[in-house]
DNA sequence: GGCATATAGTTGTCACATGCAACCTAAATC
DNA sequence: GATTTAGGTTGCATGTGACAACTATATGCC
């Protein structure tokens, strides 16, 4: 699993054992945060993907219900249901749309922001803990090689083919019977 | 978002701007990838926690039902029913362990193991591509920086306290009531 | 203006993932 | 040998999310 020593090794055969590392590497990350994740539900009343949402809505101001799907990657319907659960709490607002009676403009509210403050304090705490451990420059790498993972990801996802040779997000997903 | 010129500005600043930036970014990957993995499932014939578990069954060899869920951090009923599809399918095996009649020997077959690896190459060409982008530090940097984030999270999760104040692995999660 | 079509969201329905509790069988302990 | 403990399985409930059908509005074409 580590790279060796690179001497007498192709490039070929390194950018393998570098796309290796960096592989298994971020498929644990991403399997163990599922589950620190659905943590910082129960604690707070929200779930994953809501607090996703949240953020969406904190970020980038005042948006469409389909422009928050797309973002998230998500289903119109089950966007709908986020907002509903959302907005039942009290962390978002569904106001009508000036310019088109069919749209709404989802806006989160002070106590929705408020919410997603004091998660995102916490979250960027324990980052801080770990990011300690690493000089700035490193920090900051690692923090571009995510980002374009997750940017490669993303384009992946949405423009077609990702594994094998399935539709895309069009959800072929749950069409496998077990 | 971004850190600016760290000129004037206190480390504690720093550290928080760097905290932030990792966050932000982890937490796009880990969103993204759930996608991303859940095509994995559809087009080979499992799901990304039975990937999980054949990934585990490789790397490891042969183990208990016990300590596969231990690794995967799911309950003993969860790993069941994984194994339970995955036997179905023709990917594991149970044995009867040789000690212990109460216990199983899970192993991975064959035809497991060339599902796994066909699955992992295609995983690890994706990540060769981004990789292929950074020279060799910045990778070795960013994998060492997500193992280590994925670490300290596993410990957070196991040991207790992840986000707020609700009890670890216990699953609190499902107690919500939307 | 009026009908055909497209678009924004919502709701019905279904499948899947997963935890907890109760249970069964086999070991371990006394 | 009886009681307790441990490894797994099954019953049940909940959460998540996709797809499809539907409603209401907007847009285009005549």
């Amino acid at each position: 699993m580590q790279p060796k020593s690179s001497s007498a090794r192709s490039p070929q055969a390194e950018l393998l054992a570098d796309a290796t590392a960096l592989h298994a590497a971020v498929s644990d990350l991403v399997r163990i945060y599922q589950f620190r994740d659905r943590d910082k539900i129960c604690c707070y009343d929200i779930s994953v993907t809501q607090c996703y949402a949240l953020e969406a809505l904190a970020g980038r101001g005042p948006m469409r219900s389909q422009a928050l799907a797309e973002l998230l990657l998500l289903d119109k319907s089950t966007t709908t249901r986020v907002v509903d659960a959302l907005e039942r709490k009290g962390y978002v607002e569904r106001r009508a749309d000036a310019a088109d009676a069919r749209a709404l403009s989802l806006q989160i509210t002070r106590k929705g922001r408020t919410l997603y403050e004091t998660i995102n304090r916490e979250l960027i705490a324990q980052q801080a803990e770990i990011v300690a451990g690493f000089d700035r420059e490193a920090c900051a790498m690692a923090t571009e090689v995510i980002r374009r993972l997750a940017r490669a990801a993303e384009a992946r996802f949405v423009s077609g083919i990702s594994v094998g040779d399935c539709a895309p997000g069009t959800g072929c997903s749950p069409r496998r019977r077990d």
